[in-house]
RNA sequence: GCCUCUGUAGCUCAGUCGGUAGAGCAGGGGACUGAAAAUCCCCGUGUCGUUGGUUCGAUUCCGACCGGAGGCA
């Protein structure tokens, strides 16, 4: 059985930490192609805030569920990843080549290895607003004495604050009939379908990481983030909207900030994010973390750490 | 030179009618199932500029000094 699975090697750590170069090497390798696990990537253009790899940084080696969603018009979630990436993986399997899936979306990431079942459940973008509404009317500690006498256990797990997840909560319940803690339990039951080696990239010396990611927001401007920024403004779909790198920049362009500020205040942003990523990271067990400028940071100690 | 304001957490600033102090941001930790680059939770001791004085007790009142900002000739 456990021959079976499809092997796949999955790169994960923050922003900056330098996943790009690091998965093409090991794609170069191991004869690999890789398949990107970045929520924000996935949308056509946006090339500069999203750092997405350029043609020369790729060297030849195959990228996939990069650029493929339009970031006008379409909407994209965890759920519509898993089917994509699935999808990729088993063609670069089917050729006998290695999927490394590399990225620093830790949900997408998990919900695909873990095989997370999400077949049965719809969003519905009128009925969230409508319960947004009610949230607001009736306050969220009435909301929660509402979710309970449906869902216990979730009303007890969700702060107050956390607005979003408990309206997503009633419509779980709402659209499908079951509840949001038994739709995640529920979507635990299958088995992973991959034999998944973990390689994590950190520094052990945060600062380092954050002083990348300065130099990094300095370096997008100089490709041209302003420009980019200016293209998509107020043009971009509910989930391309959230990237970091456009929405910064607009106090700028409303002339209710200096460049400086504004840059200063998306380094900030940005470091923010990395840490949120290590913090998820950081849970999972399975994974080998290595920190560049260190002895362990090359291909052949990585190979052999992870057994291929 | 004189006058006024000001000096409190890494930063911006509250505050203590005299009993050694607290917010936002930063930073750290955490959660996370269809918006995830999103959303949310927890964590605050610091010579209260320095130095004298008054006082049982001063970061708080008074003086001097040293920074900073503004005004006046």
């Amino acid at each position: 059985m456990e021959n079976l699975k499809i092997p796949v090697l999955v790169i994960v750590g923050p922003t900056a930490s330098g996943k790009t170069s690091l998965s093409i090497e090991c794609a170069k390798k191991l004869n690999g192609e890789i398949v990107s696990a970045d929520s924000m990537q996935i949308y056509k253009g946006m090339d500069i805030a999203t750092a997405k790899p350029t043609k020369d940084e790729m060297q030849g080696v195959v990228h996939h569920l990069l650029s493929f969603v339009n970031p006008l018009n379409s909407s994209y979630s965890v759920a519509d990843y898993v089917i994509d990436a699935n999808r990729a993986i088993s063609d670069i399997n089917s050729r006998g080549k290695l999927p490394i899936i590399v990225g620093g979306t830790g949900l997408y990431i998990d919900s695909l290895i873990d095989n997370i079942q999400f077949t049965e459940i719809q969003t519905d973008q009128n009925l969230r607003k409508e319960l947004e509404e009610k949230l607001e009317r009736i306050g969220s500690n009435e909301m929660l004495k509402e979710l309970e006498v449906f869902d216990k256990e979730a009303a007890q797990r969700l702060h107050p604050n956390n607005k979003k997840r408990i309206i997503r909560a009633f419509e779980v319940y709402i659209l499908t009939g079951k509840t949001l803690t038994q739709t995640i339990k529920n979507s635990k039951n299958m088995p992973s379908p991959f034999d998944a080696k973990f390689i994590g990239i950190n520094y052990k010396n945060r600062q380092i990481l954050y002083d990348r990611i300065n130099t990094r927001v300095d370096l997008m401007i100089e490709k041209g983030l302003l420009d980019e920024a200016k293209q998509y403004r107020d043009k971009l779909s509910k989930t391309s909207a959230a990237a970091i790198g456009y929405k910064e920049l607009e106090p700028y362009f409303n002339g209710e900030l200096s460049l400086e500020n504004a840059l200063s205040n998306l380094k900030q942003v940005t470091r923010n994010y990395a840490k949120r990523q290590i913090t998820w990271f950081n849970k999972n067990e399975r994974i080998n973390w290595i920190y560049p400028n260190e002895e362990n940071y090359n291909i052949e100690s990585i190979i052999k750490m992870i057994g291929a």
